[in-house]
DNA sequence: TAAAAACTGTGACCGAGATCATAATTTCAT
DNA sequence: ATGAAATTATGATCTCGGTCACAGTTTTTA
């Protein structure tokens, strides 16, 4: 498998902040000082990496792999609410809020994580502030699929919703070849369900609906072909 | 009306910089540098504060009043995202992702706001660093909200998520008395059923099952009564 | 590469909640 | 206080999407 991280023990530490949006902006010196307060972990697909209601006390940046943030209701049923990638973080209401965790986070794939203690953190946000900007915008970005999220959940019907996870993951993931754009998909049919808030036996069926329509091509379980993503777009209302 | 607002000209935009949680932590001095940037403006109920897609580059805080965050779908469907009461502030993400804003606004009832210009603010922020963990404070908030909310749409029954809001609305705006909980309810049914994404017969039905079971009473329609708590909490699930 | 395990598709059925229509109440304005 | 306007309640009906059951695929593993 091909990787793009270097492993000398010296540097890897830098490319890792250096990866990290709100560290953008921090020149070299200041980069290798937030270097040395990182510290690196590595989950596998499936892993536990933080428990509901648990008080970790340190901000989680990913710097690879993929994530998913997700509660359970008392019934065991599953609402996966974030999907993370490389550049995200988690954590930062335990810092700034003094809460408990509030959603369990799971690797999707094998993921590296960087994570800086609360103090160390704190420290790092007093002497250079404008990492706290840095954050504001991310939480920004956040609430803004939030509230799309909401928002397709109280007005739109379920294909609309389907249609919108769709275009979200061809903007993250998509790869355009010759015969259109192919996702890679971060979640079974079961986590696209749970992360849009429907039945798993519904979104197999409006799927397979797309594809006798000629919209989508589904390649196996893990992957799908977009092949009118205009149609796609009409499906959004 | 009763009003607890100073009316004299010099220190009415020190009151409003005190009372607003973003600025607690400043002292006196810099409270009046605050002031000196605030611009202050009133609405009355119903009025437009803030026009989805606009880009008024300034943030807004709610001194008096309350507020309604809302989009509509194409075909003219209301989903109201926030409800913003004193001390809360919106335009954010104008400021400092540069975006257009997400939403409406729209006074509830007469609302008095503040207004801090895109540089001034970003001059405050800048002087003052703790600002902006107030503000990322407050943005924490906010998700945790929206989270929960996300969680409910795709998880739980219609009952759980109106014994949802009549707990919030319980929390922000219920007055104890002998009976039980008083519940100036803030929007009407059509709105209630707007913030939870559902019909608005469908909640008037729900809350005719809450009243005769004994749950609530309602008090014209401005009005709930919380007669047993404990019973509503259950309903959550 | 074959068997096991996990995941997905699909039909049948059902029910919660939307929609429509209309009556009853409440609120507002004069 | 009273009539008009707005809001809410409620019955009837319908439909989208959930649930259950099971067959078919895909993926994993040994």
């Amino acid at each position: 498998m091909k990787t793009n991280s270097c492993d000398c023990g010296t540097c890897r530490h830098k490319l890792c902040a250096q990866r990290v949006p709100i560290f953008f902006g921090l020149n070299e010196e200041e980069l290798s000082h937030v270097a040395d307060l990182i510290q690196r972990r590595q989950y596998l697909k499936g892993e536990i990496i933080q428990l509901e209601g648990s008080d970790a006390d340190c901000l989680t940046i990913i710097n690879q792999g993929k994530v998913k943030a997700f509660r359970y209701t008392q019934e065991g049923k599953e609402q996966i609410l974030y999907l993370f990638s490389e550049g995200d973080f988690f954590g930062e209401s335990n810092l700034f809020g003094g809460r408990k965790a509030a959603y369990h986070a799971e690797a999707l794939e094998r993921t590296h994580i960087c994570m800086i203690a609360r103090n160390d953190f704190q420290e790092l946000v007093r002497r250079y502030p404008e990492i706290s900007v840095k954050i504001i915008g991310a939480l920004c970005t956040r609430l803004e699929r939030l509230e799309t999220t909401v928002q397709n959940m109280g007005t739109r019907s379920v294909e609309a919703r389907i249609s919108s996870v769709l275009l979200e993951f061809v903007e993250k993931y998509g790869v355009k070849n010759s015969k259109g754009i192919l996702i890679a998909l971060p979640f079974s049919r079961e986590g696209m369900a749970s992360y849009i808030g429907i039945a798993r036996e519904t979104i197999s069926r409006k799927l397979t609906l797309l594809q006798d329509a000629g919209i989508i091509e589904m390649i196996g379980n893990k992957k799908i072909l977009l092949l009118n993503e205009e149609a796609l777009r009409r499906e959004l209302d």
